[in-house]
Parts: C-alpha cells; sequence; structure tokens
DNA sequence: AGAGTATACGAACGATCGTGCTATCTTGTC
DNA sequence: GACAAGATAGCACGATCGTTCGTATACTCT
C-alpha cells in the first residue's frame, strides 16, 4: 500500500526554509553541533516544539541546513562564475566570488564549508560526510575548470592541475580564516594577491 | 597581610597535566565548547567535581587547556626548528615539523590551533581571544624569519614578508585541514610540494 | 459548510550540562 | 605522629539538551 503523497502547505514551507537559513547563519558561528534547537528557535521566534517538527531529528535538521548552504553557494558562487565564455575566466570568478561571498558576510562565521568542514573533519556519521563530501565538490570544480583551461590553452600544460588547485584553495581558506579572525579585509585582500600571482606563474 | 603561597601536590600536579593532555585531544575532535567536562572526566577516569576542582571552572579549564596545547607546539615545532643556523634553515624546519606534528597526529583533529582556532574565531570572549592571539604568534614568528632570511641575503628582498608568510600558512593550513578530514597523507605531500615551489621562486 | 490535515504550541520526559557543597582520603610539614 | 591542606568523590541543584505527546489553530479540498 503506498501512501499517497501529503501535501506541503506555503505557510509551512516559508517556515522550514527561514529557519534553515538561520539556523546556516548560526551553525558558521555556534558550529553545527553547538546549535541547540532551543536557541535556534529563539531565534526564528517560534516555538522548540514547532520547530523539531519540521524535521523530526536533529540529524535531519543538520543535514537540511547543509543543504540549503549548498543551494545558496551555487547561487552565490558557483552559477554566476559559469557566465564567463573561458575556462581561464570562470577560474578567475570562482575565486572572486567565493571571496566577495565571505567579504560581504553571507555567513557571519565565514564560508559554511570551511566553518563546518573544520569543526566535523575529525568526527564520524552521516553529518560530517556529507560536509566533506560537499567540500570536496569545490575541489573538483576548481581542478576540472583548470583542466578545461590546460585543454584551452590559457594554463600551461606543465601545471599540475590538482597542485594547482590545491595552491589557490589554500588561499582561499587562509584568507577566510584570518578574514572571520580578526574582520580586516586586508586578509581577503593578501589572498586575492596571493591567486593572482599564482596564475601569472601558470598562465601562458 | 600577603597569603602563604599554596604548596601543590605531586598527584595533583599530575592529574592535572593528564586531564590537560586529554583535553587537548579531545578538543581538537569534538571541539573546545563540545567538549563537556563529564565526558572529560570519563576519558580520564576520574569524577566530575574532582577533575572540576582543580580549574573552578569550565573556562578556566578551556584557558588551561590551550596554554598546554601552546607549550607542546613550542616543543615539538618551534624549539626544534632553531637549532638550525640560517633563518632560511629555521623557515624550512618550521614548515616540515609543523607539517610532521600533524601527519603523526599528535592530536587527532590535527593542529590544535588550526581546529580551536575555526570553531572560536567568530565567537567573542577570552577563551576565543587566547587561541586567536596564539595564532597570530605562528603568522609573526613565520614573518620575523622571512624578514631574517632576506637580511642574511637567502630570501630575495624584493619578496613581502607577509604575503609569502601568507602563502606558506595557507599551504600549511589546507594541507592539515584535508589530512584530518581524508586521512590520506597525500594532502600533507601537496602542501610540502607547494611549499618547496613556493620557496624556490623566493630564495635567490 | 464540513472534513481532513499540515502547522504550531505548551507541557513534560529523561539525560546531561556546569557548578556548588560536603565528606573522605592522601600527602607534605613540623 | 599530629595536623593542615591538597586531592578526589558523592550528591544535589537549576538550566538546558533532544525528544515526545496531546491539542488548538488554520488552511485546503470536496
Amino acid at each position: 500500500m503506498i501512501e499517497a503523497p501529503r501535501k506541503r502547505r506555503s505557510d509551512g514551507e516559508a517556515s522550514r526554509k527561514a529557519i534553515l537559513q538561520e539556523a546556516a547563519r548560526l551553525a558558521t558561528v555556534e558550529g553545527i553541533n553547538g546549535l541547540s534547537i532551543g536557541r535556534l528557535a529563539e531565534a526564528v521566534g517560534m516555538s522548540k516544539s514547532g520547530l523539531f517538527a519540521h524535521f523530526g531529528s536533529k540529524e535531519e535538521l543538520q543535514l537540511a541546513t547543509i543543504e540549503t548552504a549548498h543551494t545558496l553557494f551555487h547561487e552565490l558562487v558557483i552559477e554566476p562564475a559559469l557566465v564567463a565564455t573561458t575556462a581561464l575566466g570562470r577560474l578567475r570568478m570562482l575565486i572572486e566570488l567565493f571571496l566577495r561571498h565571505v567579504e560581504n558576510k553571507v555567513y557571519p562565521g565565514g564560508c559554511f564549508y570551511v566553518s563546518v568542514g573544520a569543526e566535523l573533519g575529525a568526527q564520524t556519521g552521516p553529518v560530517r560526510d556529507e560536509a566533506v563530501a560537499l567540500s570536496a565538490e569545490w575541489m573538483r570544480l576548481v581542478i576540472d575548470t583548470i583542466q578545461e583551461a590546460q585543454a584551452e590553452g590559457s594554463i600551461a600544460p606543465a601545471e599540475d592541475a590538482e597542485q594547482l588547485a590545491f595552491d589557490l584553495t589554500g588561499y582561499l581558506l587562509l584568507g577566510n580564516t584570518q578574514f572571520v579572525a580578526t574582520q580586516d579585509k586586508a586578509a581577503i585582500d593578501r589572498a586575492r594577491h596571493a591567486v593572482e600571482h599564482r596564475l601569472a606563474e601558470a598562465t601562458t
């Protein structure tokens, strides 16, 4: 016997969206484990039990939060970068949009992946697995874009794409971390400068 | 009226040391906030109240934990590097010893500063301030060592010492983070390779 | 209009949190 | 060997944790 699909009401959908948006913000500050359902409920202005009913368990809430952050990251960073016509242009835009979304404080604790990835990296469970998988997705995208740029002849074929992606991501990671800790945009500029320097060496 | 200095007993001293060592380890996995006194007490095999009496508050425990990690970092990474006679040698040793202490899993969650710094970066309070200050100490040391190497003529005077320190630390940060998440030493080797490449460019 | 259900709330559960208080050991000093 | 003080444990506290349950509201569909 197959259950008839329950219909979702628009107000519930809106609540769920508001909850997850706030959850993603708070998770970058307090951690995705440190964030409690009670404080989250207070932040969005609803009851603990009402909020909880949307997810059924804290783990489901955490997974939904990660998915929400993932979607927003795609909207703000990845998809806008795809408009560039050349692979090298896409690579530059990916990096610049990443730095801007940190600089513009999309999340108070910097890049969501960095914050949650650092928190969960050494732990176990489905929440950690999801967070690590999405972090790896970024690295994969950068590597692929570099290889496309090599195919287009704008990045030297002698460059190890994975190593170059590592170097560039290292700058972004430290830029993010320093900016979060110091609130000094100089950290973002250091990252920009490092990226440009490295790309100047790699491009033909 | 000046109080006579309280004498500390050796067994208490040993307990305190064991507690803090375990606290530092657990903090890199569960976070310095996520770590609870109850679980820590269970991990070291003593009662919650007995452990608590050593510190008087959780914040004091956290500060003492950070100080312990700081001391160990000096012993394992910084002081051994000072034996090198040249500044460039010291720089290389600092970096290599850092990577080794990650690789050798001195802490299960990688570098203590990175783990705790990422967790507390966006928060407030004395614990965060202490963690951020000690992270800045590393950067300061790398910058100073680079400038000494420039004074010795082994690193090009045209290099911006702060930018070079940023680049190198970025590699270390990502190497640490990737290694913790994947347990793959290839991440450490990527960091080594990036450092060597960057130093090859900067040295005369 | 009435039935059915998604949404939300309040109250309460057992567990655990950080933190006290008190008693019992153990150790170092005279 | 007595005695003060440090070290540790037991117990209890109020608060908060994630979770469950029953119920009231409000929307949607027939």
